[in-house]
RNA sequence: GGGCGAUUAGCUCAGUGGUAGAGCGCUUCCUUCACACGGAAGAGGCCGCUGGUUCGAUCCCAGCAUCGCCUACCA
């Protein structure tokens, strides 16, 4: 009876004819709820996805990471929690309802704040979700039941419980002072969020009069229309240049105004023409010279990104600043004011979301202290990873990390727009009468809607209109997704405490700042213990000429278009083949069709395999009686189990996956297969079966989908039906190594020499060749009749003989090639046809082995080299050597008489 | 400006103080009853450059070059 003859196989693999299926059923798995689980526990969440966004070849990347450790994790005993959700993208999402809107024809602010949540829940409620049902299809064997979404009612309570906790102890606070301000989004921004583009620009060199008096300060700038907003000049104290004017005043271009000349040591006497305007509304570092002298502030900025009405602006009010800039030059040039233009390459900021130019923009907004003297909320997280405690993977992002941490600022975390987590402040509106004592200025923090103003009394409250940023949330995702606040309920508490902290985060290093390390702040500020013990960090995929991928670039890869054209099986396998440390994956086409070529190699393995007679009995243990092919194949499999244990542990997911892949194509399909044709015995049948199924159970976690499909024909009737997701990971075993290596050296490698020696001499593979096998001893003779069947098979030759010694040099009237084998050699028997490309074969290896030997003779010769080199290094050398010596005698003598038969 | 990383076959990348590897591509041959999304054989490398340490360096160290990434208040 042959294997599943009723599941007869096509002759290629179709992806798509069994995936959509299982991703479905995995889907719909839920998790046993068993209430004194024994198993240790694994568990995840995954990074949140923008609730926006559609699945990019990063997400499958970062999916099918997680995936490969969940499903190896599973089969290794452990109990598995993958958390999945989405996050609620405050801007983004804003922004893709706001477009809906216009599109419509409305605007979205005439629908009032809560008109517009309402329509954002909506939009969430019909396409919110299409990330999510894309993540199934490429596997994910996430608890879809426990689903996450960072605008939901348990994050929200989280998130009010953290503001308020960390507001009373003085870690949040409001204060007015320079923020990153998107002109387009209308939002402040923090740090991070800003990314900073090399720009050609230009340096303005702009002449500043004195008042009252001849003379002028020219200043050099990037940005000439912001000096409406200039409160002061400042020069290096010890610039000679300037250091007579230190304290006189200057008549502001274009206004009015005047302002005075200050000495700053900040300023660098050497850049420019050495004086600087210093416009502390809208510039850092000019904040800082403005708050160091007591300057003024002027704001010239509308929240739009235009020019205010002030008493400088006159006529460029309203303008935006590109245009203003333009006007405000042409004026200076008019004026003869300006003193040169140069070419000036510098980093402009712009929105990491839409890339728009970020403004220094002066304006009330919270913050996280992030270095509180007494509480800091850094430092804390540095020590948790110098520690130890959490590891990042690879190690070399530390640096990064602790570089990052060591300068932090506070973190601004107020966002105007209307879709977020409100801010839990409110503001006292006054008494009955409508009047507020002046200490009732203060907001009033709190969890829940507060009564009444705790100073006055009075119940006319008013919450703050801001949102915070979306990351706030993100950073309490790997608690609050499991539960917290619990409140003390006992099945709450119990679950969280047994899956936190999480075992390992698998993330990119984009995001290492903006997620990352507020997760660990976060973390072990509300928790007291880490949130993850291990931190992979994978790379960013790139297309093949390293560039990032983008839809205005056009260079995207659609993981679903490959899905379809390769399957998800072969899409998984690439990005974990190519998933090397510290290394961007740059993808390409043709990658991703060799591993669905693999995909189709063990297909086709799997249908040989059900050609064959099935095996009677399948028994855990290796048989006493197994032919030398099945040792040989149950050795490497032992040996490639214990690789990928080794290299998942190290999370080498490519050096996994080419220990799956080698052994699969390479041994068990090229040399493995091949000798099961060459005859079937009981324990054949047996051990190829068995070499299967665990080559199925190996590689699930990396190719699901057509393992499972296989393991449903070929491996779940023997484990009780079970899922092969619930199946056990393969142990590695101890196996006789010894009798796997002499197959390779004798067996493998005699085919192989064979083979090299047809092709060499363009000898047709069809030419069945006669040969004869002399051995050292008796040992080597009774290893290599238990390989003649297979040498035979496998090479298409005949044996005449095999015997210990030499009996007789071969007979001179036919030409005989002697290939020297293990242990031995063997006399291939050639027409005489062949003579001419013999010879030419044997000098060309003479000339090959003589390189070898003098390369190692060279050694030898060294006196140093004998004196200094260890032992095993020399006994090596000894070793090879001899054998070289032995192959080189054996070759010239064939050439000796191969030159013989020719001169005749 | 500072920091980090990279430089190995035509391409994309592993790797090791002692004879340099894979995948894809390339050349030749093979339509052999699992697979042409296949099989067999083969070609192809001063392991970026220059020094140093070492018996021995692609690997360790220093410098340089080129390319990336992160970061920064030279306006």
């Amino acid at each position: 009876m042959n294997i599943a003859q009723d599941n007869a196989l096509e002759k290629v693999y179709r992806p798509g004819d069994v995936e959509v299926a299982l991703a479905r059923n995995w889907a719909c798995r839920k998790r046993e709820q068993a209430t004194h689980d024994p198993r240790p526990t694994f568990s995840m969440v995954i990074p949140p996805p923008n609730v926006t966004g559609v699945l990019h070849i990063g997400h499958a990347l970062n999916v099918t990471l997680q995936d490969t450790l969940v499903r190896f994790k599973r089969m290794n005993g452990y109990d598995v929690l993958w958390v999945p959700g989405t996050d609620h993208a405050g801007i983004a999402t804003q922004n893709v309802v706001e477009r809906q809107l216009t599109q419509e024809g409305k605007d979205w602010r005439a629908l009032g704040r809560d008109g517009f949540i309402r329509r954002v829940w909506e939009w969430r409620a019909t396409s919110g979700g299409t990330i999510v049902t894309q993540l199934k299809r490429l596997g994910a064997l996430c608890d879809w039941e426990y689903e996450r979404f960072t605008m939901d009612k348990g994050c929200s309570r989280a998130v009010r419980e953290v503001f308020v906790k960390l507001y009373q102890e003085g870690l949040i606070y409001k204060d007015k002072r320079l923020i990153n301000w998107c002109s387009h989004c209308q939002t402040a921004l923090s740090d991070i969020e800003v990314t900073h583009k090399e720009t050609n620009g230009h340096l303005y060199k702009i002449a500043y009069p004195l008042a009252g008096e001849d003379g002028e300060i020219v200043v050099a700038t990037t940005r000439p229309e912001t000096l409406l907003g200039d409160t002061a000049v400042a020069v290096h104290p010890e610039d000679a240049r300037y250091v007579a004017l230190i304290g006189k005043r200057l008549r502001l271009p274009l206004t009015e105004s005047q302002i005075p000349i200050i000495a700053d040591a900040a300023i660098d006497p050497a850049f420019g023409t050495g004086a600087v305007k210093v416009t502390p509304g809208h510039d850092f570092n000019d904040e800082a010279i403005g708050k160091r002298h007591r300057l003024p502030v002027e704001n010239v900025l509308t929240p739009d990104g235009k020019l205010a009405v002030t008493t400088r602006t006159g006529p460029y009010a309203g303008e935006n600043m590109a245009k203003a800039r333009d006007r405000i030059v042409a004026d200076l040039k008019t004026a003869s004011l300006l003193r040169g233009v140069e070419a000036h390459a510098h980093a402009v900021g712009v929105c990491y979301r839409c890339a728009t130019v970020v403004e220094p923009y002066l304006s009330e907004q919270w913050f996280v202290r992030m270095n509180d003297p007494k509480n800091s909320l850094a430092k804390v997280a540095m020590e948790a990873v110098r520690r130890g405690d959490i590891h990042l993977i690879p190690k070399e992002w530390e640096a990064n990390f602790f570089g990052w941490m060591e300068d932090i600022q506070d973190w601004c975390i107020s966002r105007q727009i209307w879709w977020g987590h409100p801010i839990p402040a409110w503001y006292c509106g006054g008494n009955d009468k409508g009047m507020c004592l002046p200490s009732c200025k203060g907001p009033i923090v709190s969890v829940g809607q507060p009564d009444a103003c705790p100073v006055c009394g009075s119940t006319h409250l008013i919450q703050d209109t801001d949102v915070l940023d979306t990351w706030f949330s993100s950073a309490l995702w790997p608690f609050a997704t499991l539960g917290w606040p619990t409140d003390g309920d006992g099945a709450s508490e119990v679950w969280l405490r047994r899956f936190y902290p999480t075992s390992t985060l698998v993330t990119s290093h984009d995001i290492l700042f903006f997620w990352v390390a507020r997760m660990i702040m976060m973390g072990l500020y509300c928790m007291k213990e880490i949130p993850f013990k291990d931190v992979y960090i994978h790379a960013l995929v790139r297309d093949k000429e390293g560039q990032k991928m983008s839809k205005s670039r056009g260079n995207v890869i659609d993981p679903l278009s490959v899905i379809d054209r390769y399957g998800a099986d072969a899409l998984r396998f690439t990005l974990l083949a190519m998933a090397s440390p510290g290394r961007n994956i740059q993808l390409t086409e043709e990658r991703i069709e060799g591993y669905r070529n693999f995909a189709n190699k063990l297909w086709n393995a799997a249908r040989f395999i059900q050609m064959q007679p099935a095996p009677q009995a399948i028994s855990p243990a290796v048989a006493a009686d197994a032919s030398p092919a099945d040792e040989w194949i149950t050795g490497r499999l032992n040996q490639t189990v214990h690789a990928v244990h080794e290299a998942m542990n190290a999370y080498r997911f490519d050096e996994a996956a080419a220990a799956v892949y080698q052994f699969v194509w390479h041994q068990f399909c090229d040399w493995y297969l091949e000798c099961v044709k060459v005859g079937t015995p009981t324990k054949t049948q047996e051990t190829l079966l068995k070499t299967f199924q665990a080559i199925l159970k190996m590689m699930h976690p990396f190719m699901p989908f057509i393992t499972e499909h296989l393991w449903g024909i070929f491996g779940a009737a023997q484990y009780g039906q079970v899922s092969l997701v619930d199946a056990p990971y393969p142990n590695a075993v101890p196996v006789d190594g010894q009798a796997s290596d002499a197959f390779e050296t004798m067996m493998i490698a005699t085919v192989s020499s064979i083979r090299n020696l047809r092709g060499e001499m363009q000898i047709a593979p069809s030419e069945r060749l006669e040969c004869e096998i002399y051995l050292h001893n008796a040992v080597a003779k009774e290893r290599y009749t238990r390989y003649l069947p297979y040498i035979c098979a496998l090479a298409r030759v005949s044996i005449r003989t095999i015997e210990v010694g030499r009996a007789a040099v071969p007979k001179g009237s036919t030409a005989v090639s002697t290939i020297p084998i293990k242990d031995g050699e063997m006399d291939v028997i050639l027409s005489e046809s062949y003579l001419v490309a013999q010879a030419d074969r044997l000098s060309k290896a003479l000339g090959k082995l003589k390189t070898e030997r003098d390369r190692i003779e060279a050694k030898w010769d060294n006196p140093l080299f004998m004196e200094r080199a260890p032992e095993s290094v020399r006994a090596a050398l000894t070793t090879d050597l001899d054998a070289l010596k032995k192959k080189e005698a054996v070759l010239c003598a064939d050439l000796a008489r191969v030159n013989g038969a020719l001169k005749r």
